[in-house]
DNA sequence: CATGAATGAGGGTTCATTCAT
DNA sequence: GATGAATGAACCCTCATTCAT
């Protein structure tokens, strides 16, 4: 009636936000055809227009907040390597505090294997620490983080903490590892790799 | 006919084992009662004589999960508070290599919210970082651990690091986030806090 | 343990007036086995011990019911039978006010044709007309009810404002249908058989 | 394949007749989804592409039948209201025994009460009773009605007179409060409000 | 007299997907 | 690009009943 379609990558990207709110809700499992749809004001044969398949429009979600985490990583411009790690790290703590992002980054990690996601996120996830080394790399090289440190190895360790964030804020138990806790998590490790 | 009749007990602890062994291969959804009923020779009915609902056999494997992490956190008698720490830890890690074990712990993290069972394992979770917090104040009292380190956070980051190995696990990516490096990441744990 | 078992009529009584409370509440569908054996605070299956089938529970259930409205016919000895049919019928508004009587009464009506209810209730309420009429038949005879109506057709009319009353009430439009309007049907009866 | 389409309104119309039939014959509790469908010849999940739930289905249902009461209320065009409730009340009779019809309509008062059904039916009564009152209004205005009686009253001892029909061919005891008994008891309403 | 274990039938409902339009 | 109708599979759960104990 009064609604005109939607031209192709726009309908897409509502869709993939209406998944990924979905998901920050209610879980992948929670993300149905028939909600997604309702969402955004679909019914669900039409979703079939834009992707093959549920499976799919779960991926290109997951590409989606793949590219927000991505882009969190460049969400600090300090030329010092070191404090541009501290930097992406305390956003990290924010946006998971302001509860939905990243929310559905944790789910994913839950999604049940039949969904056959973990794979694709076991991926996703080696980016991004990959992209966290090349920071500390760079600090290796301007100077400001020690060079005997495993790139890789630091990357991991704050990835983990980043984690744990995450599920943390999930299962409820935010009061008991809280920003003080975290902070302190990520004081140790900056601590160890600066260059003194 | 030929199938005799187990003891409720017997019956509950078999449902419960197969419960997790659902869980571990096919996460919290894929424990359905169907399945679970297939798993121990039952009509899905027949659960009912045991369990008021799936909920409930889903919050018994858990518990039955629980004890399991629980025997792994005495499975060292080291007198020495900050070795028995060593010791539980590589045994997590061995636990989380000979698949299957842990797994389903991660499961639950991931179970759907509308499984309603991520408060009752937050919960479980509080208990078992208290429980390693309790070792570490042990370690104060004989010695062997800084006085003047917050037994709670330590306990975390212990958490937080078999955390990321079971993830890790999960999500296929263990060759990166391997035994390796997280003997690195509990090394740096433990030296902090050894006592001078 | 502590519970004695119960003489068979003891029990017996204690099944009835179980359903009979059930059936009140919930409908000849709501007195399931389950039902009926947690208020009696037995298993389903011990109820076999003295009911054939929950078909025969209902059916004696049943029979109290009509029992009770037996008794209510009797409820008055007054000599006047035209005076005896006018208590007997406040009476039933009463207790039909008194939520709980009756109730039972109309969901025999309402059962499911597949409990096999209806004819056997279509029987005790002929009977329980046939009372009535016998009522109106010693009133002929005493000279206080005029002897050229019909006795049965009477009976009728007032077997009919009782269970206009009973579904009134049971519809929850009893505020509608109410006592007073219920009072001014049976005058008009009672006025059209009163010998002159 | 060889089923074509049935546009929904339709579907909708096939689907309320297949569960009042079924309503008729085997009680609200009988009409299943299971039945229902088989009925239409559909599986069970297509009727959800037409109503939310069961509920809304048999709420439908109830819908339909209320206006074959309407319909029977208009049934006559007689100018004089008091006859016009004579032939109403008439037809009534008629068809009840025409089995089928109403046969439905005493099933909905029957509903257990977890259906919850029995308030919406009691509304959709109370409006049937309004409409007779308003025939009984329209014959005191063109004064075939005596003035001075309670056009409610009436009312509800007309429809009384009509559920008692029901009831009685529903369990079986139609040849009892039959024919000429139920004509005997309109007559006496009617002659009581004939204006002289 | 009563239980505990189990069953087969059936209940309402949700889901991802297909197909004709 | 989107819909409306329909499906098959699977879901959790309740029921009356049976049988061994």
């Amino acid at each position: 009636m009064s609604r005109p379609y939607l031209r192709g990558e726009e309908r897409k990207r509502q869709i993939v936000e209406a998944t990924l709110r979905l998901i920050s809700r209610d879980g992948v499992k929670g993300a149905t055809l028939n909600r997604i749809a309702a969402e955004v004001d679909l019914t669900p044969p039409a979703l079939y227009g834009h992707y093959g398949s549920r499976r799919d429009i779960l991926l290109d979600a997951m590409r989606a907040e793949f590219e927000m985490i991505l882009d969190l990583h460049h969400s600090s411009t300090n030329p010092n390597a070191l404090e541009r790690l501290r930097e992406i790290s305390l956003n990290h703590t924010k946006m998971t505090e302001e509860e939905g992002f990243a929310r559905a980054f944790v789910e994913f990690i839950a999604a049940s294997p039949d969904e056959g996601l973990r794979e694709a996120f076991g991926a996703t996830q080696l980016m991004l620490v990959e992209d966290l080394a090349d920071i500390i790399r760079d600090g290796q090289q301007q100077g400001t983080i020690r060079e005997d440190v495993d790139a890789a190895q630091i990357a991991w360790m704050l990835a983990c903490r980043a984690w744990t964030e995450d599920i943390a804020s999930l299962m409820g138990i935010a009061e008991h590892w809280n920003r003080g806790r975290s902070r302190v998590m990520l004081d140790h490790i900056l601590d160890f790799i600066a260059a003194k």
